[in-house]
DNA sequence: CGCATAATTGACAATATTCAACTGCGGTGG
DNA sequence: CCACCGCAGTTGAATATTGTCAATTATGCG
């Protein structure tokens, strides 16, 4: 994975295509942009910049998930946003980045350097109107998210972290969430904890928790299957159609 | 406050001019602008906008204080965002408001109505990239408040609040922080709970707490004087210049 | 001055964390 | 080929923090 084909793959053919910052732009416009896009690729577990290092490049996540997070001096981590294919990374109009960001799994970014794409924007209406509608529905994700950390039990985060990771893989698939559908995690138990503000053990135990209620079944340790998607629901504490967060 | 004076104030002497969407446009679109702008005003205590409901405007804090919150079936409620003079409330391009907006002290807003707003941000770039600078930031500052509410003790939440209210009291007044500076809390202890995921005893406690050890003086319920600032921002767990959250 | 609301404080309970031991799985090398 | 190592995950027991319930005290407004 994660091959030089990339390189050469044409706009037009681009997975992330109908979704990304680009995605308004004219066949014209893409052209410009292909010009000057380029691809970077990073393992599982590389950082792809840290909070406070300057920003050379803003980029779209082609393939794979990277982690937005906030480290506290005495270690503590927050987990504040999953990137996923078609998330854009970067601030047009800052130099230093605000958190850092690592690649989860294998990742494949596509690339522009800051100033040119700056350029572009500028000239291209279809950018900065999309960019702004991805920039409020991450705000609105942000803001659910909030209402997770700071009001819910262990046992709703986790049940909400799963309700997502479940919305997020069957729209993956393009089809509705269903009862007995499955889907592998991306995360380790204790990026799980970072993300939902909890310790690693807290999620050990509610996981097993859900588990022995019949609400999630495991395959090992990494793929899970929701028998009834209402009961899950249920779990999060939200009522019935649960926000879509993220 | 509140009088009807503000209808027929113009833009250039506007006090929130500088700062809010359309502090990047030239005079002629100012004067569009002016055209289909209206005032509201509603008391302390009353609603904006209740979740879910259909939004026919969008608006600027002009003067007074707003919360943005979400609440659970059983009554949990999350703050999610405090908004002040300049701030923008609304989505072009979505319908239903996503949460509930309350106005904390007597609030006045500059209301545009929905379409026109949004026809008019098609012509006016100006407006566009304004609007995307400031939820690009109000992004950041969600984040930032994420690491709060997920991995911050009940001490170090509530000096985190103080040293936010006591960063934006000063920068209201254009002057920058300094030790011995003094503020009014505009929020009562339920509101300080909301907005830090805590209990209102739980905050009534680490209030009393901060004041036994010297952090902050408390002049009746409201007033808050902090001696020593570097001290309070030790409290917070934050590095030494901890980030201006909000 | 008195009432309603906001805030404080105390005692106890619930929830999540900490520290520690242990399990199971996958990969590596003898 | 299999034993061993290391890591991710699980589980247990004790502790700490925050929440809950209840009583009491301020505060500000009419």
């Amino acid at each position: 994975m994660n091959d030089i084909s990339f390189n050469t793959r044409d706009c037009g053919s681009c997975p992330i295509r109908h979704r990304a910052v680009c995605a308004r732009c004219q066949p014209d416009e893409l052209e410009q942009l292909d010009a000057i896009k380029y691809y970077r690729t990073f393992e599982a577990g590389q950082p792809v910049i840290w909070s406070g290092d300057p920003m050379e490049f803003v980029s779209s996540v082609v393939s794979g998930i990277a982690t937005l997070s906030q480290t506290m001096e005495d270690g503590r981590t927050q987990m504040v946003g999953l990137l996923l294919p078609s998330d854009f990374i970067g601030r047009p109009g800052r130099d230093a980045a605000p958190f850092d960001v690592v690649a989860v799994t294998d990742l494949t970014l596509c690339c522009f350097r800051k100033k040119p794409f700056e350029d572009m924007m500028e000239k291209t209406p279809a950018i900065g109107t999309r960019l702004l509608q991805m920039t409020l529905d991450e705000l609105d994700s942000a803001r659910e998210w909030m209402l997770v950390l700071g009001r819910k039990t262990a046992r709703e985060k986790i049940a909400s972290l799963l309700a997502i990771l479940a919305r997020r893989d069957a729209s993956l698939h393009k089809k509705p969430p269903r009862d007995g559908m499955s889907f592998e995690l991306p995360l380790t138990r204790e990026a799980m904890a970072d993300y939902l503000g909890l310790t690693l053990e807290t999620v050990s135990r509610q996981v097993s928790a859900l588990k022995k209620t019949g609400v999630v079944e495991l395959q090992g340790k990494r793929r899970v299957t929701i028998p009834d998607l209402q009961a899950l629901i249920t779990e999060t504490g939200d009522d019935v159609d649960g926000a879509p967060i993220v």
